[in-house]
DNA sequence: AAGTGATGCATCGGATTGATATATAACATT
DNA sequence: AATGTTATATATCAATCCGATGCATCACTT
């Protein structure tokens, strides 16, 4: 798996940043869907890239305001990013509670089962809509474009699934609830 | 995120098992596509659960073999599970590697990113052909089998998508390295 | 008889997660 | 004017998790 290390090498890789905009980078930009990192991994990540020399800290303009670290990628970085980049990613991996609760629905209410599936979806729906007006209005390079692309073909597969399959597990449950 | 002990008392609900049963659910069972633990976080766990009283070890029958320990789940486990499985579940994530690598394809060679695409839609189908056979012999409970599904409707979404736009992305990588 | 691979337990360092703490600025609310 | 809320911004810390490694036995092949 790759490390927060390269994730942050990758994000300066496009322009000057703070460790609190890496973050946003991770919970709003089109890497949101495929990569995570947390304040707790980013600082430290940043401090470890100051030592090896792979990103510098720019002076900052003295403006006031709480101190905000920019930092730049280095050369060495970007070899650094190389590096990572071509190496054989790892497989893909999907976490999904939902899925694991899903599995042992046997022993929930068939109607909190439906309301967990119900809510799910309307979680899809809304980030397929949010996705759809940025696809067509933010500016993205042809990669970016592409995992953007990804993930809205991926939340589609999910929602469609859930919708077109709902019942019949709810129907299943509803089943075995009589039985005992 | 729903923790490893969880995931150990899930499996466990279904019957007893070992630390080694365990893992095997994570790398081959319905289970796998969704959730993931190694033996680093599994043995810790069933520790925990043991001090908890929430599995006990079933007193093993002396076969002489490299002392295998089959756990079993208390009535105080059960209820640990079904507390955790009504907490509502977090969002679902997706880590891909590949993904990340791909949003900077234009820092790769043409060729290289045409290949890991190419090697990462075989992966796919090849698990796709393997869910196919094993969905239609293997016996599964309704939520299993939903699991199942979803995995198998995500990763012909994700196969897709793949050999649909591999050449878009390709292609452009090759118009900015002609320009270059 | 030697090798390979599956079964099985266990540990350990390093990395990550998730929660928490602190502080300023901008904005809205009462 | 005072209060509350949200966004900006850095940082730490315990608990947990990951990945690699080590050890030993059994089954099967070559």
């Amino acid at each position: 798996m790759i490390d927060v290390k390269t994730l942050c090498l990758g994000v300066l890789s496009r322009g000057d940043a703070s460790g609190y905009e890496i973050r946003k980078e991770f919970e709003e930009g089109p890497l949101s869907h495929f990569s995570d990192a947390g304040f707790g991994s980013i600082y430290p990540a940043l401090k470890r890239l100051l030592d090896e020399g792979q990103i510098v800290m720019l002076p900052h303009n003295g403006d006031g305001r709480p101190d905000k670290k920019l930092y730049r990628i280095t050369p060495a970085g970007r070899h650094a990013l190389y590096q990572a980049l071509i190496k054989t990613p790892s497989a893909d991996k999907l976490r999904s509670d939902l899925m694991f609760i899903l599995s042992f629905g046997h022993l929930l209410p068939p109607r909190h089962l439906d309301r967990i599936i119900g809510d799910r979806i309307s979680d899809y729906r809304q980030m397929i809509a949010t996705l759809e007006v940025e696809g067509s209005t933010a500016h993205r390079t042809p990669g970016e474009r592409f995992v953007e692309g990804m993930g809205l073909a991926i939340y589609r597969a999910v929602a469609g699934y859930l919708e077109e399959h709902r019942h019949e597990l709810v129907a299943a449950a509803l089943m075995e609830s009589q039985v005992a």
